[in-house]
DNA sequence: CGCCGAGTTGAACTGAATCAAGAAACGTGG
DNA sequence: CCACGTTTCTTGATTCAGTTCAACTCGGCG
């Protein structure tokens, strides 16, 4: 499957466009790659594109005094961009980092402006996948409320093992909101040897 | 103002609709009132509305292993609802309590989703009610992956001194994710006297 | 008055952080 | 393809922020 092909998929799954439309979206996508180590978007930059990896996997992260705290992975098959800025158009707070050599489909921002107010059907995708990144935010956010540093480990290993499997401590354990030594104990604890 | 004068202004702050549309959406909202202590939605129950508080004030939160964790708080001039549980139609696993007497205005979801439906403009302010609904989250998120219960406190106190005047210790000590007790040692350190 | 829930304070405890050191994995250049 | 330096992971010892448990204060309300 080529990465129009696998996008258009992604993006169907959201809301069907006619053929019309999807010719008139498609035509204004940018195909890029990308190099493991590579940044999609700096802290500091207002961001310009939604991104498809067709291959590849992202972290999304920012920097506190001068400790790094990891946001969220995307991997291939998903849509990845510094959403808040992309939406505010302030300057991004995070980084996202290549984790892996990638294949992208970039959707420009200034498009996809144009493209919501031409075609109710591309306002609607953009309604959709605005709730859907909404849902990821708020589950992420009740569990960092009401579960202890173990309890989230868990929950995270029996929602998305293969993740669990090929992240690395350092940015597991920033994403679970603790400490790399702390993470490596936990694992410990649940290994299944 | 009346309560739908101001729901109008909270939502032309969004995007100002003709008066065509304002008119039959308008037709479909239904006037409410409540008393401290009811609520707008229980834990199970599917969310079938969204509230436009104009007067009053709400408190979202979720129940785990039999202690209360608050989402969030909601004030006069603003919306709330159980989003996840309307946008996905699953039961709902937070509760809207009042936390005094309101006056609210309230949008059915099926009308909500005709409007989304028939007018352009309707799904677009769906889309930039959710990335709003984003924004707020994603705030949110990244204070409790990256400050201390004392950080997290003064972050809001700046961000919302009413807030945190006008809410008892008990609700929002579960708001920032610390005991009650907690809040209470780090307010006398942070006491104006 | 006297109760009652909310808030505060104190003391002991604990989950996770920090500090430190060693072991394993990685990649880069010779 | 190996050798070396660098980063990542693990393990142990100690510390600390925040919890837990318990007792006390205070203000409102029947």
């Amino acid at each position: 499957m080529t990465n129009l092909q696998s996008f258009q998929q992604a993006i169907y799954k959201f809301y069907p466009l006619s053929p019309a439309e999807w010719e008139d979206f498609s035509s204004k996508l940018v195909l890029k790659n990308y190099k493991k180590g590579d940044f999609l978007v700096r802290e500091g930059q207002v961001e310009n594109f939604i991104y498809f990896l067709h291959k590849g996997a992202t972290r999304n992260y920012f920097i506190r005094d001068g400790k790094e705290f990891t946001v969220d992975f995307h991997f291939e098959g998903e849509m990845v961009t510094a959403y808040y800025s992309l939406i505010t158009r302030e300057p991004s707070t995070t980084f996202i980092e290549l984790l892996e050599d990638a294949d992208v489909v970039a959707i420009p921002f200034r498009f996809l402006q144009e493209f919501y107010g031409k075609y109710h059907h591309g306002e609607r995708i953009g309604r959709l996948v605005a709730e859907y990144q909404y849902v990821r935010r708020l589950k992420k956010e009740m569990e960092l409320l009401s579960l202890t540093a173990e309890e989230r480990y868990v929950a995270l290993l029996q929602r998305n093992p293969a993740l669990v499997q090929q992240i690395s401590v350092k940015h597991l354990s920033s994403f679970l909101g603790i400490q790399p030594e702390s993470l490596s104990r936990i694992r410990k604890l649940h290994a299944r040897n």
